[in-house]
DNA sequence: ATTTAGTTTAACCAAACGGTTAAAATTAAA
DNA sequence: TTTAATTTTAACCGTTTGGTTAAACTAAAT
């Protein structure tokens, strides 16, 4: 809830606890499959209390979808302004990418549900994550014309990376079941294997 | 509606037309964000109607389910069935899945969603669909032990195939967005142009 | 001790929802 | 033309849902 800083705060972390009881369900059964008591149940509280902190579902929403975004898109300043190499830096992106989201294994599959339900929320999602594929672009491109790798489409490379890192997160009932005959432990061994297993299935694809 | 085979049926074809409608927006919006009252209209019939057929939401969610199965896994029974190399296995396989998922590009993420809310739901999967990944893993491994290919992980790139092919219909309003300036176009172009790029990436990856 | 502001609760509400019912309409057969 | 079966409709129903209200409670400030 927004409150002047100086404002008095007498209450236990209600707040707090109600944020993540909404990460909860919400990231479990989605904005429509969510009911408001449940979440409630789930913080341990009235259900009036949710609307005396967050107005309204909608708002509440809000809060946890803006948290998921963060959740889902790695922030790879950080490892371009380093002194790697182009395969290093493909590197650490794809086991920083895998990492983050075997965090939170269900943000994509929920914000993937919640785009496509109303893609609007892109314009938000934009603006705060301050999202650049330019830079990695350029990259790509400048990497092909000093000959370091195939020529391969930037645009193609980079939807081949996101696709490999995150597809697996958002299939899991079904590779668990169909691949793994539902042993949860094979499947999760078989996710952090994939931190070195795409990385080099990348490398080997683009280099000369 | 189950009925006898002798049974009489003179209604116009409303059966189907419900089934329809329910396709358009199940597949739209999910089980939980659909409302019997939006099939009604889009069938242009009484909301009654649709319980007269199918007498619950959740019978006539099924047959929507159902459907959409056909439509997400392909059958490579019969490109296995040729004297085609395993390169030549690879592209048609990619080939006809991407062709698959563009008839109906919202089916990845319906299912994946709806799999996500109720993974029991893959008992029927399975059985209905019959999915036999044995013959892939199978082939793959002979070939790794022939030579044709590197020493791969027969489940890492089995996955790599289907994130390949399936996640970008999965993130379609994202790409489009950030990649391709919201230009529907120009994304459906790329999509196709993945036909072949895909094919490429995975052979050079994985060929000696 | 009283006031003031913030917090929590129980009870309540209107709208929306999936589903039912009984009657009307349509169709094909007798 | 009557009869019987199926199809379609309008009106209705109980429950669930997101949200509100007014009162009770708590804690700090005066």
């Amino acid at each position: 809830m927004i409150k002047f800083e100086l404002m008095t705060n007498y209450s236990s972390d209600t707040e707090g606890k109600i944020l993540e009881a909404a990460k909860k369900v919400f990231i479990e059964k989605g904005l429509e499959g969510t009911r408001m008591q449940e979440i409630a149940n789930e913080a341990k509280i009235n259900k009036a209390l949710l609307h005396y902190y967050y107005r309204t579902k909608e708002k509440l929403f809000n809060a946890v979808f803006q948290f998921a975004i963060t959740r889902f898109i790695p922030h790879i300043e950080g490892i371009f302004n380093s002194d790697k190499n182009f395969f290093e830096i493909l590197e650490a992106i794809i086991e920083q990418y895998i990492t983050l989201i075997s965090k939170n294994p269900f943000i994509p599959i929920f914000v993937l549900h919640e785009i496509n339900r109303h893609p609007d929320r892109l314009a938000d999602i934009i603006k705060s994550a301050g999202i650049q594929p330019k830079i990695l672009i350029e990259k790509i491109e400048k990497e092909v014309e000093k000959g370091t790798i195939r020529p391969v489409s930037a645009l193609n490379l980079i939807v081949n990376i996101i696709s490999l890192c995150v597809f697996p997160f958002a299939a899991r009932p079904l590779i668990q079941r169909l691949l793994f005959d539902n042993d949860k432990h094979a499947y999760t061994t078989f996710i952090q294997s994939r931190k070195t297993e795409v990385t080099s299935f990348i490398i080997n694809a683009i280099k000369i």
